[in-house]
DNA sequence: CAATAAAGCGAACGTTCGCTCTATTTTTGT
DNA sequence: ACAAAAATAGAGCGAACGTTCGCTTTATTG
């Protein structure tokens, strides 16, 4: 298969309409299918993106061991915060050593700088694929689903980085709000493209774009919100697919009734 | 001047029509006026309701010291988190020594034990007043309204709750989750006697309340979304009283416009 | 099968933490 | 003026922290 995300230069690609890697993804399954940032390529990439502060060699070991870290590393300070979680509870959680642990890491702080590099990953090859929608609410429509589904798989990750942003150095604190405020005004900019094109109406399109925001933040950070998807002591949803779909769709659906009563001509 | 909010038995009341403490507050300064959780009176209200882990007898003492302890507990934890300020960071900052704090406080998590108090006590307050409104739609203005109002006053202390709730006992964590949800539900039930009255229209009157909740804790969570309401090093808001009301009537605008628009009979 | 290099291990190090205590001085109320 | 309360500076406690390092185990190669 032919990903439609391509990961190898994500910093500068914007997709065009006429690239034959922008298909449409219309259903979550699909586009687990092309999403690079999960199971081992998710951790081959945190390996690729970090080799220089990574004493061990091989990919192989490093990778296993990377997944054992991120993945202890959600569990341990979903509870109690990233401050709180020491590296011998990190050990215990892992199975692993101490040694072992640094030898997939310098510090501890790299753990946050790897999830927060992994999200503002996610959130730009997301972004990028979403614009190349061919109308302007497609394209709308678009950008909220995906970064749905993005953050839906990533969950843990995207959790993380917003609660434990103060774990970081402040100029990565600055870059986390910027996140923020690009997203603001990116969907602030898709709003009046839509005015101008006299597709849309509203008075003020920042305060649509900031509520649309606001809400997609809320998917990831208040999981329990919608019970069926609380994630059971492996830290795997307890949903197959299908059922994670539905509740994807069910709340990617009052999203759009929103925005489309907010954004419709009277 | 009678208060609007009745302190003294602040869990059991719920506000009545024909109360004649409850004067609808039509603006910040009036709020300011009434709301009883600010300058001295916030401080004695710690006070006395935390006199048992408090060794300090003379009120006049331990006012003081629990309004320096408290600003700089925020000023210092807004930048790198509560667990990550020492008992010394405090000592310094407050320039009081170990011995002076510990007579305030038994034990650091005291410090967000109070915290986590007085915005609970906040809210009940706040959402009791703004139920007494006459009207279904002036009811659900006023618990938006005197939720900005409240949340600006004590921005530091809803901000401080939200991120160190993990700081908490757990069952403090699960308290904090029910308050939040306890917010949506009490919009919604709102919103349902609006459709039930034939006032309102909206297909899933719980996205409404739920995109309600979550826009009134953007506002404190992310004062520098609105830049003219950061706060300058000495943890003091730099416009006048004005200026904030400016400001919080803006926001509280941007919300009232969206809420009518969602749910306006088509 | 021996040699080599990578990976893994866990005790130990130095530091910092929350917290206590004491001796002394300052402030307060009468 | 005087006794009580409050605050101070500083030494010090044990526990827990992030991190290091000498050593052992494992995997790979010739």
């Amino acid at each position: 298969m032919t990903s439609a995300f391509d990961l190898s230069n994500s910093e500068m690609k914007v997709a065009k309409q006429e690239d034959p890697a922008c298909v449409a993804l219309t259903s979550f399954a699909s586009f687990v299918d092309s999403f690079p940032l999960q199971g081992e390529k998710l951790y081959k990439t945190v390996f690729d993106r970090h080799a220089e502060m990574i004493q061990t060699q091989k990919a192989r070991f490093a990778v296993a061991n990377l997944e054992k870290i991120l993945t202890a590393t959600f569990e341990v300070s979903a509870v109690s915060g990233f401050d709180r979680m020491s590296l011998r509870d990190l050990s215990r959680q892992t199975g692993m050593s101490m040694g072992a642990i640094y030898s997939c890491i310098s510090k501890k702080e790299d753990i946050a700088l790897m999830v927060a590099d992994i999200v503002r990953l996610s959130s730009t090859l997301t972004q990028q694929h979403a614009l190349s929608a061919p109308t302007l609410w497609g394209s709308l429509e678009q950008c909220i689903k995906y970064h749905l589904y993005a953050s839906t798989l990533l969950q843990p990750w995207y959790f993380f980085l917003y609660f434990e942003t103060r774990s970081l150095p402040q100029a990565q604190q600055e870059a986390s709000k910027q996140i923020e405020l690009d997203g603001i005004n990116g969907f602030e900019a898709q709003i009046q493209a839509g005015i101008d094109a006299g597709e849309f109406y509203v008075e003020n399109p920042r305060s649509v774009a900031n509520a649309i925001v606001v809400l997609l933040e809320d998917w990831y950070l208040k999981p329990w919100k919608t019970k069926s998807l609380t994630i059971n002591q492996d830290g795997r949803y307890e949903l197959n697919i299908e059922d994670i779909e539905n509740e994807i769709n069910k709340y990617n659906q009052s999203i759009i009734d929103l925005v489309t009563k907010l954004l419709a001509k009277i």
